[in-house]
DNA sequence: CCATGTAATGTATACGTATTCATTATAACA
DNA sequence: TGTTATAATGAATACGTATACATTACATGG
C-alpha cells in the first residue's frame, strides 16, 4: 500500500499537480470548482499533505531545538513550558535534546541539530567547551541562543540573569543579618557556569566582607531535594557554629530543610536557610523559603523570541538580554543566634 | 551565499556526487585515496550533511512526537525525562507539543505531527474527543502510544498505570484507618480521563463502604501548590467534621498542608492528607507525604520502547502495559481524631 | 588466454512538493 | 472587432540525497 501523493490527487482531479498545490497553498488562484472538486478527492482518498516534502522544496527549516542539561529539573520546566509556548505561536516546532552535562553529548546533539537543518538553537546552559562550535554552527547561519546566564560571549546572543549578582546580594544579605558562618551547597559548579557565577558571587561577598572563605562550608553536588538532605546533614555534624546556609538550588535548600528538622533545630531561630530559583513549592514549604526569584517562565518566552525573530528577520546585531532577579524574603531567614 | 551540497563536494574533488554519499554512508565501497580525498574537501569547505533530505530520499521517518496537556507540572517532568532517555538511544528525535488541555489544539497538533511525517505519537493523556482522530492515524500508519492511564481503547497501545485501582486502594486505606468524612481534591475530571478514574476509584471505595458521596467535600481545580491550598482552606472553612483529605496529585496535598498549617491545626493528629504521584518534594516536606508511587520515568520509558519496537518491527498487535503503582506510607495520615 | 567475479565509480532516477514560465481562455475596454 | 489585461491551468524544473543499474578495470582460476 503506497502513499499517496498530490500527483495521485490530480490524476483523480484530471488536474496537474502544480493545481492541487496551489489548491491547497493559495485556493484563491484556483477556480471554484475545480477546487471544490480537488478539496472532495482529499477527502475520498485520505490524502495527507506532506509538508516535510514541502519544507524541503521551499528550502524553509521549520524546527528550532532545545538542548537542556537535564529534564528532572523541576527548574527546567518553567524555562521549558516557557520556550515552547512562544514558539506554538509561530509555524515552528520544538525539538529537544538532553546532554546529560556531558560536553561531549552537547556537541553531537549540536551537529545532529545542525544537520538536520534546524532554524535555530536555544541551549539552555553550554558547557564552555562547545563555545567555538556553537560559533561556528552560528557562523554558518544557525542561529543560536544562550540562556541561564549573563553571557560573555563576544558573538552569540544570550537571554539570562545575572547569576553572580544575585547570588552575591543573597550572601549579603545573610551578611546582614549578622552571619559570619555562612555555609554554601550548590550543584556542580566546576561544570556549568552559571552555578559557578553563583559561587563566585557567595565568594567575592564574604570576601568583601573580610569573612575567610572556609571551604569545609562549601559542598558541590547534583541539585536535588535528597542531596541538599546529605548535604546539609554533612555541614551540621562537621561544624556546629554553622548560622546560615545558601543553598544554590530551591531543592537543595529545601532538603536541607528536611535535614535539619531531623536534628531537631528550629529555622530560622536556630540556623538560616535561603535558596535560589523560587521553584513553586518554595512558597508553601515550613518554613517558607527566602530564595531568590528567577523568571524561569519570561526567560525561555524571551529566548523563543529572539530566536524566532533573529531567524525571520536575518539581522546580525547581537541581542544580550539580562533579566531581573530579587530576593524574596520569606521565613527561613534571620538573625544568627545568640553565642552561647 | 549559497549552502554547498555534495554536489559542490564531489565537483571539488572530481568524482561523482554518487561517491560523496557513499564515502559518507558506506566508507569501505570507496577507495581509500578517494575517500580521504572526499573527506578532507569536505573539510575544507565545511560542507555540512543534510539528514533532512536524507530522510526524505530515503522515504524514512525520523521523529517522534509527545503531546502533553501541560508542560508547567512537575509529574510530566518524569514522564518526559523518560520518554527522551530511551529514544535518544534510537536514531529518532523527540519533538514536543502541549495542548493546555484543549482539544482543539490536540487535534491540531496530532494533525501537524502527521503531516510532518512522524513516526510515531506518544500522547501523554488526551481527550477522548480525539481518540478517533487517533485511531485513524494509527490506521494511516502512525504509531500512536497513549500514557497515563489503563487504557480501553480497542486499538491503541498504550502503557499506565490503573489510576481507579490506586484511588480506590488509597481511599480504603482511609477508611481502614478510621476516616468517615474524607474529602477529596483532584485535577478536572470532567476533562481528563485518568483524573476522572482517580474520583470514580474514590467514590466507589466509599459506596463500597456505605460512605455517602458528599459533594460539598469534592473539589476539581488546576493541580499546583497554590490551588490545594485555596482547595483545603474551602474545605476547612465549610466542614468542620473533615478528618481526611486525599489529594489526587502531590502537588494539591503539598499545597493543603500549608493551609491546614494556617489553621493552626496538625497533620496527622487533627486531619489527616495523602497525596498521588510521589513526586520528589513529597518525601521531603514536614510532615512526609504518604501517597501513592507512580513510576512516571519507567512510564516515559517504557512508552518510548513500545512505539520504537513498533515502529521498527511494523507489528499490528496492540501492546497495553498497566504498570504497578503502590502505596507509600509515611506521616500524613493517622486515625482520626476522637469524637468531642 | 578466456571466462568469471569483484571492486570502484559513474549515470540516471526517485522522493513529494513549490514555483517559474508558458499557454489558453475569457473578460474588459476602446 | 481588435487589443490588452487577467484568471486558470499545465509543463518543467529544482530542492539534496540514496540507490538501482551500468560500466570499467583488474584480479583470479582454469
Amino acid at each position: 500500500m503506497k502513499r499517496i501523493s498530490m500527483i495521485d490527487v490530480a490524476k483523480a482531479a484530471n488536474v496537474s499537480q502544480a493545481t492541487v498545490s496551489r489548491a491547497l497553498n493559495t485556493p484563491s488562484r484556483v477556480s471554484k470548482e475545480t477546487l471544490e472538486k480537488i478539496i472532495n478527492i482529499i477527502k475520498e482518498t485520505n490524502y495527507i499533505y506532506n509538508s516535510a516534502a514541502a519544507d524541503f522544496t521551499r528550502q524553509k527549516k521549520t524546527l528550532i531545538g532545545l538542548i537542556v542539561f537535564t529534564l528532572k529539573s523541576s527548574i527546567q520546566t518553567g524555562l521549558i513550558d516557557g520556550i515552547q509556548k512562544e514558539i506554538e505561536k509561530t509555524n515552528y516546532s520544538l525539538i529537544i535534546g538532553n546532554s546529560h552535562y556531558d560536553p561531549a553529548t552537547e556537541h553531537r546533539l549540536i551537529q545532529e541539530f545542525q544537520e538536520r537543518q534546524l532554524a535555530g538553537i536555544i541551549v539552555a546552559e553550554s558547557t564552555e567547551l562547545n563555545r567555538d562550535f556553537l560559533r561556528s554552527v552560528h557562523k554558518a547561519g544557525i542561529h543560536v541562543v544562550l540562556t541561564w546566564d549573563k553571557n560573555e560571549d563576544p558573538v552569540l546572543d544570550s537571554v539570562g540573569i545575572d547569576n553572580y549578582k544575585a547570588s552575591s546580594d543573597m550572601t549579603n544579605y545573610l551578611i546582614g543579618l549578622g552571619h559570619r558562618r555562612i555555609g554554601f551547597i550548590a550543584g556542580m559548579y566546576n561544570k556549568i557556569e552559571r552555578v559557578r557565577h553563583r559561587f563566585e558571587g557567595y565568594c567575592d561577598a564574604l570576601k568583601a566582607a573580610d569573612i575567610p572563605i572556609d571551604h569545609k562550608l562549601i559542598i558541590s553536588t547534583t541539585p536535588s531535594a535528597l542531596n541538599g538532605k546529605i548535604a546539609m546533614a554533612q555541614l551540621l555534624s562537621h561544624d556546629p557554629d554553622l548560622t546560615a546556609v545558601f543553598a544554590a538550588s530551591d531543592a537543595l535548600a529545601f532538603g536541607a530543610l528536611s535535614a535539619i528538622r531531623d536534628k531537631k533545630l528550629r529555622v530560622p531561630e536556630d540556623i538560616s536557610i535561603c535558596g535560589f530559583d523560587d521553584a513553586e513549592f518554595s512558597s508553601f514549604c515550613s518554613p517558607s523559603l527566602t530564595t531568590i526569584h528567577v523568571p524561569t517562565e519570561e526567560m525561555g518566552r524571551c529566548a523563543a523570541n529572539v530566536i524566532v525573530e533573529k531567524i525571520r528577520t536575518g539581522k546580525e546585531n547581537q541581542l544580550k538580554i539580562t533579566l531581573d532577579t530579587n530576593i524574596i524574603i520569606r521565613d527561613s531567614c534571620g538573625n544568627p543566634p545568640h553565642k552561647k
